[in-house]
DNA sequence: TCTAATCATGTCAGCGCTGACAATGAAAAA
DNA sequence: TTTTTCATTGTCAGCGCTGACATGATTAGA
């Protein structure tokens, strides 16, 4: 066991590797790099060498040289750890194939100003580029700080300005269209929505796509009751008390509820339990993400696939590929899962 | 909005802050680095050139100078979003208040070897310490890795050679006992484990803590049915398919089913429902970490709840600050929380 | 054969910061 | 008063690497 403190081996240095190929430091860079203009036996040598002393280039001194950090950052909301789990494991793969490391900054939807924490974290890290989800991708105090100070970054289903940055998105309003049909061939006619923060914006594209495509079916796009989530301790707990409320106040019972994410969905459907009804026969619920739990709650909950891990892998290969950036903004595909609570 | 590439406005640096407060540069130093040994005078002039230029270290810079990377590691099993999302939590915290950043490496227990991550991942990012959960904290491979390195390590609940470093852990033998009395005084008198993967040590300490509790009360140990979860692509499926082989092939089905984590308890549940049996009546099932999830499923999930983000937080204090680290090993409480699956 | 272009490799400054040590001056002790 | 102490500030090398540029070797073209 090692005491807590600084690590104590030296690792090996391009010095170290270089005497050992008997070259220079350079060329051992080079090879290292995988640049090209080095001989085939010269980079023999030099591979052999790394593996001999196991070395590793030292991130530190190379972003200090190249002025680059090789690293990526991105905020983590508190909003869904099932998103917030995908987002990470679909960005990490391709730091991974890339080559980049990531650098996470909590943030608490609820309590803090995303600005100061990237002034007061992220900023400090120096990264090369920022991922930027929903809902901190929309937050425009944000934006301006990080064009301010000259810092690229891609947004994640951006849902306002949308030419203002390089973005990658899924196709949601096609999906919440399949949806509204999928509820109007089963006979719903009255609808309810639990939405996400105001300040969300994506989560104000679905409530728009799903009144639109409400009223290109004969839909009464006003009669949409909704009802907003109030951010606490738990997002889920927060979509059973705003269904709690909605049911309450309505005059009618809806006989459909689209919920903003799943979490909320599964919030919902407690509420509506809590009220002596049973889903789907009297209330249908529809969530958003096709989290794992969708299919693990009884009923099965309905919802829309959309491919997070995705949208975050081509997030990072925007800013990692010297090839890739080029492409632009990225479009991915999502679909509705009809499961048991509709 | 930036071009994707290097971020373009040079930062300030030491220096610039330096001339503009008319000192020197290690002058600054000091301040940002609060040392002691500077007079206040110079100290409040020092903070005002550091608030107009809007200077941030360069932790590259200041890693190489001082070969330290203010960078702590952790490995990102996927077992569980929340578990997952709760540790971030915590050591997001903790490295905040200390002024470190937190590196993760992806790992899938199912494909990937540890180690190799270590070697080709996590290694590289030359962290000042590893922060290690379940179930990489008890992969000896690893820990010889790291001890060969001489890269310190704290390791979160470990199962096995518990002297063998630092470590954080939860009293979870305590919880696990109150849990079988009360399901013992409820009458139950057919146990089944669904346990997770053989390599999760403190799974397996869980088991025994189950069953040791049983004989403890005059129950019979040897009779507690148990199955094993075989990890693939979600671990509630999984959970939901070992219940089912096990509910299968047992002779008589047991009255109680306790699993290894919530997301294998609802999975279970699952499955329990397949099979026509109903919870708590036929069976009651009981989880462990009380995540969010089981307050939401219906009946709402019995479980173990355990203070995970702190877990986090501690294993990061205890490399991170420098008072922190005589404290040695630390346990904290875990409470039984009754719900209605038992 | 000679020159020009190309490839392979080397040299070196310097990225921004901190540790070790030195210097300064003012207060405390002799 | 003189010496000692100590709080405050400064100087400078160098952490490990890469970009810009230089050099020498090889090949192609005339």
């Amino acid at each position: 066991m090692n005491p807590i403190g600084p690590a104590v081996k030296k690792p090996a240095t391009l010095d170290d590797v270089a005497a050992i190929a008997g070259v220079s430091a350079k060329t051992v860079s080079r090879v290292v790099n995988r640049n090209a203009n080095v001989s085939a036996a010269t980079r023999e040598r030099i591979e052999a060498a790394i593996r001999e002393t196991g070395y590793r280039v030292n991130q530190a001194a190379r972003s200090l040289a190249a002025s680059r950090s090789f690293l990526i950052g991105a905020f983590m909301p508190h909003l869904s750890s099932f998103y917030f789990a995908e987002i990470f494991r679909g960005a990490a793969k391709a730091c991974r194939q890339y080559g980049y490391h990531l650098v996470l900054e909590e943030f608490d939807h609820g309590s803090d100003s995303v600005v100061d924490r990237y002034e007061q974290g992220l900023r400090g890290a120096h990264c090369d580029a920022l991922i930027l989800t929903p809902p901190v991708c929309d937050d425009e105090k944000l934006l301006d700080a990080l064009d301010r100070d000259g810092l690229p970054y891609v947004r994640i289903a951006p849902g306002k300005q949308l030419g203002r940055s390089v973005a990658v998105g899924a196709d949601e309003r096609r999906a919440v269209e399949q949806l509204v049909r999928h509820l109007w061939d089963a006979g719903r006619r009255r609808f309810a929505i639990i939405a996400g923060p105001a300040d969300h914006a994506a989560a104000m594209v679905r409530e728009r796509a799903f009144c639109d495509a409400l009223g290109a079916l004969g839909g009464d796009p006003a009669g949409v009751a909704l009802a907003r989530i109030e951010l606490n301790e738990s997002i889920a707990e927060a979509g059973r008390i705003a269904t709690l409320d909605l049911l309450r106040d309505v005059g009618q019972l809806p006989d459909a509820i689209f919920a903003f994410n799943d979490e909320v969905a599964i919030g919902a459907m407690a509420g509506i339990r809590e009220l002596g009804r049973s889903i789907p026969e009297d209330i249908a619920v529809a969530g958003f993400d096709d989290s794992y739990i969708a299919q693990l709650v009884w009923p099965p909950l309905t919802t829309i696939h959309q491919p997070i891990a995705d949208l975050a892998f081509q997030a990072v290969r925007l800013v990692a590929d010297p090839e890739g950036f080029s492409t632009g903004n990225i479009l991915l595909p999502t679909s509705l899962v009809v499961r048991g609570t509709t």
